[in-house]
DNA sequence: ATATTTTGCTAAAACCTTTTAGCATCAGCA
DNA sequence: TGCTGATGCTAAAAGGTTTTAGCAAAATAT
């Protein structure tokens, strides 16, 4: 139904080679004169011509979109994909956005999907390790940039937030407001992100002189349920009332907070409580609750200027860490 | 770099529409031999073969992607996307994610845009009103759907909470307390949730008998500033406290929040407060806090279906209205 | 008057699929 | 032997764009 370039080409009694040009801000290169060219661009606006992207992808190899691939839409993810949407977009890209529940094999298939699209990059919050990720031939043939969860590798981008800094800092707080007994609640295991974020507690808590007691360190998984399942377990087995808490993301701190409110109303004021990620709403739920904000925005555009650079101005592959940001409340 | 049919069909020795035959799972119907179909499929598995979508595309006219336009992802804008992602992979369906920021010019681009990237169809949370959707004419090009924001048409379809029925129900509970002294807090005038969500309040505030005072009504934008300085107006104008105030929209209800936090901190306790929209944190917010949450879920597979519909069986569009649910803590 | 350069434009190929119509070949049958 | 029908496959077109190489006409130079 909408009109396409040979149309036009046969309403202004030109060759398509001409609409093309002139379309493309190609005229002046090949000495199309002034006036085909305004009459061209009229009868375009009028007829209300846009190119074809599918044909011009094909022809270009290029379709000017990019894949984004994170686990959920998360508060996190959702400012990450607002940002970069707007970002790419101002950049005249556009984003196929896919979701693999931290499923392995929904990755798998996101990515072929999103290849047989054509995108020209994906930016993703991959579930892989190394050996998976390096074993992944396609993605030689675009280039990706990870977020959230880095991986070692030489033409692989990442932009991640600093994890081990922020844990150490935030865990610091805590220490230095004479809190020593402090446990951890994680997730996933196997992700840089938490591997981080690990590493910075202990440090802080060595630093601070304090042991590296393991009975205190939980991981699971980053699930809501997984945050509240921690949660009852930290209580059925310690009999003294934990001083604090950190949750390294802000579904474990969810699941903690419904436990509390289901089994222990009155332990938010005898617990001090920390996690990783911010949420606008912490501010209004009493505690205090002290938080490491990560900076979205930072992220989504710096991922974006990572393949940008490499898709249009051949610029090497970048590796970035984000400074978060600790909020004590 | 990645191969593609003619190679494949150069490989296994027969003709491209021979392997396109097999790939498709149309073998039987053009009696291509059993042992034939084998090596093709196993050729294919062994190559990585995917078909080129743009190529594909262009031949059968359609891309199996739909275009989502949001004005920015909220929680309820996540959670939609989120399920409407996961429901149309199902169906083969990919998504191309936009937001607008509530910017018509925005709005119109981006429509532009994605349909010359040939995209199925939409599902829009729109800021077009009747005239300006009707004369957009490129929208009989493709099926739309809306959601959070209905129009009156007849091929046009919409998916959308009812919002009347939800703020009516939650302002019922208010005035079943007790409450006459109820102050609305609203957003972008123009939207039929907008709209919906006032005809409930004073539906309510009707049956029970308490005047319509339209001093008590505001409505400005759905920013988080926007319901600060709603507040903060409602409380410079009257002397005499609030017994209650109804926000129409999460963000809202986050200003409010933010403004008695900085200069009402004992305010929650002496008002009660109901809000359209929930999120898993109110629920740590003393108050307590009544809501209305919608049914994201729900939305999103209505609208995915009927565009599925549409676009697979030739179904008529469909106008939905989910009942939310209120939540009283 | 002829040769050269400039101007303004275009033909055709390539990108990769799917689908329609039809071509050989071979078995079975009279 | 010649005809019919089944079997197994393929040629070619279409879809809409961009780009390369080059053609004809006009302008300029010799």
């Amino acid at each position: 139904m909408p009109i396409h370039i040979e149309e036009l080409a046969k309403i202004a009694k030109v060759s398509k080679t001409t609409v093309s040009l002139v379309i493309n801000g190609r005229a002046r290169d090949y000495r199309i004169s002034k006036s085909t060219e305004k009459r061209i661009l009229k009868l375009a606006r009028n007829h209300h011509f846009v190119p074809n992207t599918l044909a011009r992808g094909m022809r270009l190899k290029k379709t000017q979109t990019l894949g984004l691939i994170v686990p959920y839409l998360n508060w996190h993810f959702s400012q990450i994909a607002q940002v970069l949407e707007k970002t790419a977009r101002e950049s005249g890209y556009q984003l196929l956005v896919a979701m693999t529940d931290d499923v392995l094999e929904t990755e798998y298939a996101l990515i072929q999907n999103l290849l047989a699209r054509k995108v020209d990059g994906f930016i993703i919050a991959t579930m892989m390790n190394h050996k998976q990720f390096h074993s992944n031939s396609i993605l030689n043939q675009v280039p990706v940039v990870l977020i959230d969860r880095k991986l070692k590798g030489d033409n692989i981008g990442w932009v991640v937030s600093d994890d081990r800094k922020g844990t150490f800092e935030v865990v610091t707080h805590l220490c230095d407001q004479g809190v020593t007994d402090i446990h951890y609640l994680g997730g996933i295991k196997t992700i840089s992100t938490s591997v981080d974020r690990l590493k910075g507690f202990k440090e802080a808590l060595k630093v601070h002189g304090l042991l590296d007691d393991n009975s205190k360190i939980q991981e699971t998984g980053y699930g809501i349920r997984d945050g509240y399942e921690m949660a009852r377990k930290l209580f059925k087995e310690n009999t003294k009332f934990p001083q604090a808490i950190f949750t390294s993301a802000l579904t474990l701190l969810e699941g903690l907070l419904q436990y509390f409110k289901e089994h222990n109303p009155d332990a938010l004021k005898k617990t001090q409580i920390a996690s990783y990620d911010d949420h606008p709403m912490l501010d209004y739920v009493p505690g205090p609750i002290q938080s490491v904000r990560q900076n979205a925005g930072e992220i989504a555009r710096k991922s974006f200027g990572i393949i940008h650079g490499v898709l249009e101005d051949g610029k090497p592959m970048d590796q970035i860490l984000i400074p978060p940001q600790v909020i004590i409340r």
